[in-house]
DNA sequence: CACAACTAAGTTGTGCGCAACTCAATGGCG
DNA sequence: CGCCATTGAGTTGCGCACAACTTAGTTGTG
């Protein structure tokens, strides 16, 4: 954990030079490790025939059910130009099924078929792997989730204030 | 949050189906902050007319000078199939140059143009803005880093054990 | 020297991520 | 009621990431 000098965290003393030589390790960690992560599901996920990002819209899907595109993308952060041809994927892979809705003809609905389904139990046992071969505790993962959230939400809040 | 017990880290202990909703936490947590890191690289860099992808790469040559496409994907993790039309882009920018290696005539190595070697000045002011948008303290960042370092590098060997 | 194994870069094809846009449905509001 | 701003999904275009492949140059070995 490199346990910090724990003194100064003054961000302004610290010069551009060394904040920029700072910031080429945190984007490459961070742009490095969600790559690797992504590379290790692509390959514990190709039996299941599903990539990274359709896994996670399956996991949605599993957790809470059918729901509208819309819901889907706040809970993941994707917008439709990404979600509607993924779903078209899922839905010709014969996993979701893709319906208007009737209260709100704008809406499109995602419900899983018995297939789409019945791929939980083969998922079952993908995760227990991955966090196996992350090799952190499970303290870890939680502390690292923990700050994740804020860094996204931060990050987020900052956009909006554009 | 869940706020774990801070009890036992068996990770055997967990049942299968609460390990897949904390998987999805995981998987998302990174999935999300990278991309919101993505995302106000991109506006920051916008006036530059740099990508974030394309400002790993200037970083790796600003910090290291001249050195073969072999050289610089080593570094960022990325091979020759993303950086050789990443490089083409950064050369019609006027920013880096492509010469063939007179040694090892396989060998592309890419130098900065003056021009590029100027953005430097231009983007020291980048990482400062970033840093303070996350909102997380030095040392928070420097213990992030840690961790996903060794994140990827477990991985990266759960991958090379195929 | 000749030939096989290897290596660096580039190419092709697929999918993701996102900005910018279109289109149809909805929900005010005068 | 009629009009218009808003909303949800989809489309287009571009760049990144990566697997699989090609091509050209290098190295090792008989």
């Amino acid at each position: 954990m490199t346990t910090a000098p724990s003194a100064s965290p003054d961000l302004s003393a610290v010069p551009d030079d060394e904040l920029l030589r700072l910031d080429h390790q945190v984007c490459f960690s961070l742009h490095a490790a969600s790559r690797a992560f992504g590379g290790y599901y692509r390959r514990a996920l190709k039996d299941l025939g599903l990539t990274y990002s359709q896994y996670l819209v399956m996991l949605v899907l599993w957790e809470q059910g059918p729901q509208p595109v819309k819901a889907i993308g706040e809970r993941l952060h994707l917008d439709s130009g990404t979600l509607s041809p993924l779903l078209k994927r899922l839905e010709s892979a014969g996993l979701v099924r893709r319906e208007r809705s009737r209260e709100d003809e704008r809406s499109v609905v995602i419900d899983l078929t018995d297939e789409g389904a019945g791929l939980r139990e083969r998922a079952l046992s993908v995760p227990r792997g991955v966090l196996a071969a992350t090799g952190l505790s499970l303290e870890e993962v939680l502390g690292l989730q923990e700050i994740l959230g804020r860094l996204t939400g931060a990050l987020g809040e900052a956009a909006d204030a554009d």
